[in-house]
DNA sequence: TTTTGAGTTGTTCGA
DNA sequence: GTCGAACAACTCAAA
């Protein structure tokens, strides 16, 4: 009896544990993709077109073998199951609250098939790092420094041979959705793996420098291929167990912070919709008229602030933005527009092509201060600040904001101090020292 | 149980 | 221009 191997947020052959046990069995394994309409639906188009070239890649990968089936998985995994008499169901576990729920519902309705979650999109999963009272962490240091210690197995290797049982039905791919110009990531397994193996290569010994830089290539880009599972963190944490370089240090880092917020996520479910904070449900947030009005503002980079607006359209341009700048806009939608962290979250996630949604929803919440970081609350970015010190000369803003590449090196990030007003460029919607103030108050009223 | 030290990513102000 | 202090108080982790 063959097994089938159900992928979801692991599009990959590499480092696979749930295909590596499957294939250890003698009668081939049928490799599986549910198009799911409850996570289609609030994708959005870039991570959704993404999605569907990294399957044409692993399909690929497999000789064309893919089953594609749409639907609920509660009846189409069991459907299949039944139709190529599967003695299990191998896949990669998943601690989102959706997808907790759903493979309850899929290891009930697939009786006496069992589902085996092997591994998980992380290199230690959520739930594993406690305290030394059996309590998880809620402060990213000390989670570190346990997740350290903890430490993770080697990247296993991409099976032998990988026998497929050929000839099923599959559901054609879905039209991908319009994106207009959205430039996307190269999709799929290789891409990933040459976009780490040149990260390491070419820019993590000066990554510890340069990672706030939005101008240049500075960051690993690796998020979409994480998101999807394209690339296992262990393939990275691996590389860089021999390097001892700041860089390294910092990167792996990066990767616990992904971890960590996994793991939040896990022990408090509500926090992908509420406050983990659960005082700042009383922080005032502006709503009406006026507020829609700059929230459009602001998701179409029309703010009047060069690196907010910068950001915002790199989100158009790329399904992606610099995480330093995620910060500076999160941070201006909150703290100087007064709308709730919610709003701009949600936006993320229906544009970003690496949304996901712990790392989002938590990175949202460090800004709003209302999350895991003990925030002082007086942590207010100001828009230009962040600018002249991580975009020096401007270049950055040039790229993304055509409306302002006549002007020169920083003064970009100061345009009505100009002579002239760039034309079609917008006056500033708000005067930051002001709305920072504000802010102060409102936070200040939710103290204690 | 109590105490102590520490907490990703900042900004402003005054010396 | 550079530097340190102030911005508050609280929660968490660990001794």
């Amino acid at each position: 009896m063959p097994s089938v191997v159900w992928f979801r947020r692991d599009l990959r052959l590499t480092d696979h544990p749930a295909l590596c046990e499957a294939v250890a069995g003698d009668d081939g394994i049928v490799p599986l993709f549910v198009l799911d309409p409850a996570l289609l639906g609030p994708a959005g188009g870039p991570r959704v077109a993404f999605m569907l070239d990294c399957l044409r890649a692993l399909d690929t990968d497999l000789d064309g073998d893919l089953v594609v089936r749409t639907g609920d998985p509660a009846d189409v995994v069991p459907a299949l199951a039944r139709e190529v008499e599967a003695s299990a169901v191998y896949t990669s576990a998943d601690f989102n609250p959706y997808g907790r729920r759903r493979d309850e519902k899929v290891a009930g309705a697939l009786g006496d098939v069992p589902l085996q979650p092997i591994g998980s999109p992380y290199a230690v999963s959520p739930g594993r790092i406690r305290k030394p009272d059996g309590e998880p962490y809620r402060v990213y240091t000390p989670y570190y420094r346990a997740w350290r210690e903890h430490g993770y197995p080697r990247p296993a290797p991409r099976p032998d041979r990988i026998t497929t049982v050929s000839g099923l039905r599959s559901d054609p791919l879905p039209p991908a959705p319009d994106i207009g110009d959205t430039a996307l990531p190269q999709a799929g397994e290789q891409a990933a793996l040459r976009r780490w193996a040149d990260f390491r290569d070419e820019r993590l010994l000066s990554y510890a420098d340069d990672r706030n830089r939005p101008d240049i290539p500075s960051t690993s880009r690796l998020s979409a291929y994480l998101r999807w599972g394209c690339i296992h963190p262990r393939t990275p944490l691996a590389d860089l167990s021999g390097r001892t370089g700041k860089g390294a240090e910092v990167f792996r880092k990066e990767l616990a912070w992904r971890e960590f917020y996994a793991d939040v996520l896990l022990h408090q479910p509500d926090s992908a919709r509420e406050h983990l904070q659960p005082r700042y449900a009383r922080l005032e947030v502006d709503a009406g008229k006026s507020a829609d009005e700059r929230f459009t503002a602001w998701t179409e980079g029309r703010t009047g602030y060069p690196i907010v607006d910068a950001g915002m359209r790199q989100l158009r341009a790329e399904a992606w933005i610099h995480n330093r700048i995620r910060m500076v806009v999160a941070s201006f939608l909150i703290k100087d527009l007064h709308l709730g962290w919610k709003e701009g979250a949600r936006h993320f996630m229906r544009h970003l092509v690496d949304g996901d949604l712990a790392s989002n929803q938590h990175g949202w919440q460090w800004v709003a201060g209302s999350g895991t970081d003990a925030s002082p609350f007086y942590r207010v970015f100001n828009p230009v600040k962040q600018g002249q010190k991580f975009d020096p000369d401007g270049d950055y803003v040039r790229r993304y904001v055509p409306e302002l590449r006549k002007v020169e090196g920083a003064a970009v990030h100061t345009p009505w101090e100009l002579p002239e007003q760039p034309a079609g460029y917008p006056a500033p919607i708000v005067a930051h020292d002001e709305e920072r103030r504000e802010a102060l108050e409102r936070y200040e009223a939710v103290k204690g």
